[in-house]
DNA sequence: TACCCGTGGCG
DNA sequence: TCGCCAAGGGT
């Protein structure tokens, strides 16, 4: 079984090599911390959407070096409208650990990559496999499609465990990178989750699954998704936007939103409300609801408050990190 | 363990 | 239109 295994794993190298992505800007030039960031901005999100902005911020930030210096801030706005946030505010504080921790060189073992925020078991061994070449199993939406379909498990579900057992002993000791980055280029363009091309997949003689893949019927119930419900008011002048950076640990977390109503009222009766806005937002488990309320305001202007606000002038709103519907609705005015 | 975190694309 | 999914991690 395990002789299978391995030439199932040798199969993935040699197509890779051939059929590959090698044109992906994270795979030309390797450096740990390119595959860090590449890694991050990829989870749970694809690959077209991550290619501009991993171009812009390696753009701004080259190095490990260059990027020691960021402000949490700076950071927040060269993710802004990816999402996931939280990945942002991780790479600011693991370039501290790694400044302070590792004397600003990318750490090279396995348990301490691991031991760094936003690094669990699959990024860690992404980086292992991809920038030190020492192999290490992975486990992401492509992986676990490819193994389902492979082994054909049908009704019965794979556990986390098996998956991971599964993984390793596919991994390909000899030349991890090209295993690790071909089995998720397998998964991406052969092995898809719907309509797999399989008379192009090198698994083909081995799939349990070739020709034959089955296709989740669709849940026709309608899930009524968690409703949230923002209340916010949007304050400008002339040439600023008033925002606030929210420190709240649930949605756009540390980005820069407009206040919410209870800290403005006070001073709402001495501006012009001009027009309000209803957003529906949709995210994956929830729709945001959002009712902005626009005010015009002659001048700027000082509000008692423990939070941290500022009046950002409209062209320099790029440099903060803001939730994308508010992004658009302040390019509208 | 199940749920939370954003956004865009697709059928 | 809408549910699903995409190089997951944290709690």
């Amino acid at each position: 079984m395990n002789k299978q295994f391995q030439n199932i794993s040798q199969q993935i190298v040699d197509w890779y090599k051939k059929y590959g992505r090698h044109e992906l800007p994270w795979r030309r030039n390797i450096t740990p911390y390119k595959i860090w960031i590449s890694e991050i901005m990829l989870q749970q999100t694809q690959v077209k959407t991550v290619i501009p902005y991993f171009k812009n911020f390696l753009k701004k930030y080259p190095t490990l070096r260059k990027i020691s210096q960021a402000s949490e801030d700076e950071i927040m706005a060269q993710w802004s409208g990816l999402g996931f946030y939280r990945r942002a505010r991780n790479i600011f504080l693991t370039k501290e650990i790694i400044k302070n921790d590792f004397n600003n060189i990318f750490p090279k073992t396995y348990n301490e990559i691991l031991s760094l925020p936003g690094i669990g078991k699959s990024t860690a061994g992404a980086i292992m496999s991809l920038a030190y070449l020492t192999p290490r199993p992975i486990l992401d939406g492509n992986v676990k499609r490819v193994i389902t379909r492979l082994v054909n498990k049908g009704i019965k579900p794979i556990k986390e465990k098996e998956f991971w057992q599964i993984s390793e002993k596919l991994l390909n000791t000899k030349d991890c990178f090209s295993f690790t980055q071909g089995i998720m280029d397998l998964g991406a363009t052969i092995c898809t989750p719907t309509n797999p091309t399989c008379n192009q997949c090198p698994l083909k003689l081995n799939c349990q699954s070739a020709f034959k893949v089955k296709i989740k019927p669709k849940n026709k119930k309608r899930s009524i998704k968690r409703l949230i419900e923002m209340n916010l008011q949007l304050i400008h002048t002339e040439k600023s936007f008033l925002l606030v950076k929210n420190e709240e640990d649930s949605i756009w977390s540390r980005l820069w939103i407009p206040f919410n109503r209870a800290t403005m009222d006070s001073y709402l009766n001495r501006l012009t409300h001009y027009k309000n806005e209803q957003i529906s937002h949709q995210l994956t488990h929830r729709v945001l609801d959002l009712s902005i309320n626009i005010y015009k305001s002659e001048k700027e202007f000082k509000i008692q408050t423990n939070k941290k606000y500022k009046w950002i002038k409209k062209d320099k709103i790029k440099e903060y990190g803001i939730p994308k519907p508010i992004n658009k609705l302040m390019n509208e005015l």
